[in-house]
DNA sequence: TTGTACGCGTTATCAA
DNA sequence: TTGATAACGCGTACAA
């Protein structure tokens, strides 16, 4: 309603004084700052967010593009994204990707459009168009030969211990439910069950890895596929908990106990993992601070900082609760 | 880059020539189209939306707050809104209430700075300032005494079904989780379970009645509650899947087994219910076609349409899975 | 410290 | 059908 040369108006001052109360207090004498204050309050007035981005050539959006909204692993991330951003002035601006490439593209055009500012981008893939200089964050994924900034675990290392966990169990024949891997982060946690086989010296068994596409459905038929085997495995190490969520289930149809007869970790930690029976064992990403972090290091870009040089990684935890036992054969 | 002046004259025409060729391209020559066209196309032209924005007066972005991000039903509604408005042109602005009405107020107070068009709320709180014609639909949850439009179910209804179903299968003692009643919604639900008792010649017994906050912690002390009883239900009505899985896990710890021992019925359909031990009987909610109806709902009134003279009600459709099953005392 | 005035990149009005 | 031009509301040189 009000705009800014009614405030100016009512304060008897310029709208430039207006402006200046608004943007640089400090170089406003305290008596006509409080007038304006008055005037501001008086009239309702709240800056116009167009013209001034358009003036400054900033639109404060951050867009955020997700794979999958209903994935509550990136429900976390999302929300500790929207956290850092509101607390510094910034709006989320929430696309789904669909793995799709268009789509994800559409967003990436906003920042063209001033629509945005910067982006952030949780799946595994990259727009089509990718400027050097675009402001742009990774959160859990990574691209090891580009030099986008990326808030992310080690996974190589997590997958390890997880797998290590099984291990000490005194398991041997230890299946995969592996993501998708043309993902890197996939193949860092294949990568870290084959390294932690390898050092208990077992062999790496390609009959035991069933990818899957990190949702229940898919994690589901991929314990299927295990539990068919002639010598089905007696632990499985699922790269997310959705699809160990879903190999809970398998066991289950195939009258298996977890963990008597099964030993089952996930990946993630997400808030269900806790209510599922047994609750399961797994390793916890901090995905509401990798978002907190992700949004900070946007807009310490956005604001003229450098990107980080390195990625920023964060710690992950084994979380053991009861779907991992001793192993019985 | 590129700004409109330079497609101009790539193309050899005035700067409004260029303008209505991406905008009411009908309007214009076939041929100076196809000139412009391609000069969009050489020069990579995307037009700024901040200079657009501040012009038309729009920013043709909608906010959406939410309580929590990480509930999963919501997501499944902000699903829905994303996909509408993606098709449409809008952008979706996401904020988290976090049930504090200051965060609300600051989401709100987007549309006075036109850093957003309208509004979708998907809680069961209202800006503290609600003009009387700010664009603003409910999701969800309604008020009977404002006239806001709104996309929901017929609570009552629903509930009453879900009840009913737990009567059919012989239950006489149904205990009810209910959501926070300062929630319209959760009232309703309530009223449905009543509704149901009553027709069934049924005493109400407000003692089988725990007031939960729609999440799985809540549902779990509840349910815990309702098992202490002298007299515990033999059969249980929680309004929201979550409440009903940590009731679950609370029947779990009472060696209770479920449906042998007690019935739970959840509200919602959240993809995880499918995935409980045992999978969840659940009264359905189309979450996402809600949030495609709402933003549906917004945009006509953005453009200019009247608001719908009453809400919007969609269908929800009770599940019955294996966690509902016969009365055995 | 404050005011004047220009320009940010569009869209819309008016004339041609 | 097209072109010239005036806003839209703000931020910031520059002047006072």
């Amino acid at each position: 309603m009000a705009d800014i040369r009614t405030v100016a108006a009512a304060a008897g001052v310029s709208i430039a004084t207006v402006s200046r109360v608004l943007k640089t207090p400090d170089v406003v004498t305290k008596a006509t700052r409080d007038k304006v204050l008055a005037a501001v309050e008086a009239t309702g007035y709240r800056p116009n967010a167009l013209a001034s981005g358009l003036r400054r050539s900033k639109s404060d959006n951050i867009v955020v593009v997700v794979p999958y909204i209903q994935n509550p692993f990136f429900s976390g991330v999302i929300q500790g994204i929207e956290g850092v951003a509101f607390a510094e002035g910034y709006q989320v601006l929430l696309g789904e990707s669909q793995n799709d490439q268009q789509r994800l593209d559409s967003y990436a055009a906003m920042l063209r459009s001033k629509t945005a500012d910067g982006l952030i981008l949780l799946g595994a893939a990259l727009p089509s168009q990718l400027d050097d200089k675009t402001p742009l964050v990774l959160a859990c994924e990574y691209f090891p030969d580009q030099r986008i900034p990326a808030i992310r675990i080690d996974n190589v290392a997590a997958a390890k211990a997880a797998t290590e966990h099984l291990l000490s169990l005194g398991h041997k024949r230890i299946g995969k439910i592996a993501g998708p891997l043309d993902n890197q982060l996939s193949r860092d946690r294949l990568n870290g069950y084959r390294a932690a086989l390898a050092e208990s010296d077992i062999a790496y068994d390609e009959g035991l890895v069933a990818e899957g596409a990190f949702d229940v459905e898919s994690g589901h038929s991929a314990m299927t596929r295990l539990l068919d085997l002639k010598a089905p495995p007696t632990a499985v190490f699922s790269s997310s908990d959705e699809m160990a969520i879903g190999a809970l289930k398998a066991a289950r149809e195939h009258g298996m106990r977890v963990p008597e007869d099964l030993s089952v970790v996930g990946f993630d930690g997400i808030r269900f993992a806790d209510f599922c029976d047994p609750p399961l064992t797994t390793m916890v990403q901090p995905n509401v601070e990798i978002g907190a972090a992700a949004a900070r290091m946007m807009i310490s870009i956005l604001r003229g900082g450098e990107p980080a040089p390195e990625d920023i990684v964060l710690p992950a935890q084994l979380l053991v609760r009861q779907s991992t036992g001793a192993a019985r054969r």
